[in-house]
DNA sequence: CGCCTTTGACCCGCGC
DNA sequence: GCGCGGGTCAAAGGCG
């Protein structure tokens, strides 16, 4: 995995503010673990599983495959996608993030008895996308394994921030 | 009417 | 070279 590590703080920053909309809107309590698919670090997934109390190294272990994989495919052809993963406990499978998604695909796959769904982002300048699966010893444990960063404004964020920003710009003309 | 989900087929990479 | 598994495409249908 050459470049395609990279610093999630943006995407922190993101999804911990969109995080309050969609905590607020699903009543999910969120997130157990952050991890950065790096493709060597088959040890921070199983260790990050166990810390979730899930589901043997084999699925953890799938996903991680299938990421190094796909990294191998991407990195060579067409450029670094930083990918991360989110362990998250939640009813939905599919947990609001703020931005809109249209689901691609879905797929069975081995190891788990759920299905893995795959959305894109329907901003046709932004071709971010993610992959949803549902663990199979634990349901409650969704993982989330986003690929790439958005380069355009959450649209429901920015719905949520407008009034304050409006309040803010009159309290500085102030 | 437009957007999204569903679903089967196809393609590609990897391991044996 | 072959089989398997995973990822993507594209057409059709459904829903708001």
């Amino acid at each position: 995995m050459d470049g395609s590590l990279q610093a999630p703080d943006a995407y922190l920053a993101s999804s911990s503010s969109t995080s309050l909309g969609s905590m607020a809107a699903a009543g999910d309590d969120w997130a157990a673990s952050l991890l950065i698919m790096s493709g060597s670090s088959t040890a921070a997934v199983e260790s990050s599983t166990a810390t979730t109390t899930t589901a043997g190294g084999s699925s953890g272990g799938g996903v991680t495959e299938a990421a190094v994989r796909r990294g191998k495919k991407a990195g060579g052809g067409r450029g670094r996608t930083p990918r991360y993963a989110f362990h998250t406990r939640s009813e939905n499978d599919i947990l609001d993030d703020g931005y809109r998604w249209r689901k691609y695909g879905q797929k069975a796959v081995k190891n788990s008895d759920f299905p893995r769904s795959y959305y894109r982002c329907t901003h046709h300048t932004c071709n971010v996308k993610k992959q949803v699966q549902r663990l199979a010893k634990d349901r409650g444990i969704v993982v989330t394994t986003y690929e790439g960063v958005h380069n355009h404004p959450c649209e429901k964020l920015m719905e949520a921030l407008s009034p304050i920003l409006r309040q803010l710009q009159l309290l500085s003309q102030l």
